[in-house]
DNA sequence: TTGATTTGTAAAGCATGCTTGACATGAGTT
DNA sequence: AACTCATGTCAAGCATGCTTTACAAATCAA
């Protein structure tokens, strides 16, 4: 699954810190995340999306490695 | 989180070991996620949304108990 | 070049998602 | 009554998500 973390957080100039802080998450879940380590729970991809302004489905694309 | 899978599933006449099948996952996950066990994972919710033809967001409904 | 910030990564541990197998209950058949 | 199907639930185990602590490498400012 691959998603659009990065460029996102990229826009708003914060550091995976920054983010994380933001999503009440440690820094090494929005790296894994932007690293493709893993994919985020349901919850936490809502808190993303909500974060952005924006669909779930415009941040996370499933089907791509 | 709270979901609508039950009703969308209800609607297509489908038994729960039905949506598993096509979900390719156990009956016992559909089953924990319609009474609100636990919530599906990121990939398991796309499938889901495809299934059934609509967005995340208009099926899982994080906030509510 | 030194120092501060950012990012990547690793290990160990706990929490959650999902599995199989099994059993109980209720509704509808026959 | 006996049978079948759908649903709920439990236990044990494995896979994944997330945590803290820690350290290394890259970037940029001074």
């Amino acid at each position: 699954m691959n998603n659009h973390v990065r460029e996102l957080r990229g826009e708003q100039g914060w550091s995976q810190a920054d983010l994380a802080e933001r999503l009440d998450v440690s820094r090494q879940t929005i790296n894994a995340i932007e690293t493709g380590k893993y994919d985020p729970s349901l919850p936490l991809a809502f808190k993303i999306a909500k974060l952005f302004g924006r669909p779930i489905e415009t941040i996370f694309v499933p089907g791509e490695e």
